[in-house]
Parts: C-alpha cells; sequence; structure tokens
DNA sequence: CGGTTGATTAACCGGATGGTTGAATAGAGA
DNA sequence: TCTCTATTCAACCATCCGGTTAATCAACCG
C-alpha cells in the first residue's frame, strides 16, 4: 500500500488519534499507552505496530521497556494534501487563487 | 463511527482520492468518474457512497444522471486536526510554542 | 537458576471492505 | 410502448481489521 494510504488508514481509529495526542505529550512505554483503554495489552501493541508502519512513531529499547516516540512527518504530509483543496473551503484563498491564475499565461493549472 | 475516522477511513483509498481529485476540477458524472479506473461501474458507486457518508461529496439529480460535487469542508477539518501537530515538525513553530507556552502563567496546555 | 515484568506473536472470531457478476430501477427518447 | 443509457441494489467472495485468549520472547532481579 502506498504511503498516504497507510497513513490514513493509520488515523481512521479514534483509539490510535488517542495514542498519538498522548504521546504528543511525550515518550510513552506500551503499558503507559494502554492504560486508559478498556482493551487489551495485545490489541494496543497492535495499534502501536500499525502507527510504526505508517511511520507515525519509533520504537526505542530501554531494558524490558519499548518506549515509544511521535514521528509528525506524515501528519505533514497529510496536512500538505489537505492544502491542496484549500481553495474549496477557504473564500479569501480562493480569490487568491482567482488572481494568481489571471497572472499564468497558461490556461492548466498542473496538480494531483 | 465518529466523523473524523469515516473522513480518515474514505481517504485511506487512492481510487477515492483520485475521485477527489478529479471533482476538484468540477463536478463529474458517475460514468465519467469510473472512466480512468479499472474496475466496474459498480466498484466506483460503491466508493462514491464511502465518499458520501463521509461528507466528502455530495450528488444532485439530472435526468438519469447522478452528478457529484466535492465538498471540502471535512478536508477543512483534517487539515486543522493535523496542524495540532504543527510544533513537532515545524521548528519555527516550535519555537514561537514554546514562547507562547513562558506566557501562561499555569503550566499545562490543555488539548486533545 | 527461577520468577516476575514488559511486550510481542499466534490462532481465532465476527464484522467491515473492495471487488465481482447479475438483476433491478429511473428517466430520455424513438 | 419499447429500448437504450445511467445508476443502484443484491448476492457472493476473499481479504483485512479490531478485538480476544494463550503462549512465547526478552530482560531484569532475587
Amino acid at each position: 500500500m502506498d504511503r498516504l494510504s497507510l497513513v490514513f488508514a493509520a488515523l481512521a481509529d479514534p483509539t490510535r488519534r488517542a495514542i498519538l495526542a498522548r504521546l504528543a505529550d511525550g515518550d510513552a512505554t506500551v503499558n503507559q499507552l494502554a492504560e486508559p483503554f478498556p482493551i487489551s495489552l495485545q490489541a494496543v501493541s497492535k495499534h502501536l505496530k500499525v502507527l510504526e508502519q505508517a511511520g507515525l512513531i519509533t520504537r526505542g529499547r530501554d531494558a524490558q521497556w519499548r518506549p515509544c516516540r511521535l514521528e509528525a512527518a506524515p501528519l505533514r504530509d497529510i496536512s500538505a494534501w489537505a492544502e491542496q483543496y484549500r481553495r474549496f473551503w477557504d473564500e479569501r484563498y480562493d480569490r487568491l487563487d482567482d488572481y494568481l491564475r489571471t497572472l499564468q499565461t497558461g490556461p492548466t493549472t498542473e496538480e494531483k
């Protein structure tokens, strides 16, 4: 699966987003991360694997603990992706967009 | 499922993101949207249902055609959500964040 | 060594997902 | 009306997903 799909899929779960929110306050072990949730430690471990595959966290090793750390780069990527569509929700940006179009000689704006 | 999860799940598929990209160029019918893809029309119809449930498109009715229109509000929402984490990828923003913290009397920054 | 703690792996289950084919619906037009 | 086009609905299938329990691995500690 492509990178962006992995990240979006990882974020499409409230538990995983809560884990990221927790990690924003600092690194944490699996047990610490699992504590607030009514699910098993194994289930949390699976969530962490999904987040790791998506590049949203990295994991170290400190004796028998596996501290998790937030990695924000993919979040920057999805933010940038969404910004592509900003002109569809931001009126001011829309007008700026129109203005920028008038400055162009060619009629096409290439983007994906 | 909560709103944000629906949107992220909808975006976690390259075909659906390609459909959104196409709709950024203007409204389109199901057949027009399906044309570039090597999958059946019915499969595209299912994708559109997912996008509609997530609030990412709306559909009108023009005779036997069901034109699809991009709705950007959920994209604004996920952009705003990701921006929460900006200080973790933006060095400059990080320093601003530190500065803002020093202005606070309390030591906690409440956020989810 | 043996035991305890932290974490992952394995096997399983029910439900969702993404695709298919085939039938049904809705409207335009001869 | 009969037909053609656009689209959806229904049933089916393989795979994935989020959860469980049980077993295993890894590292510390007595």
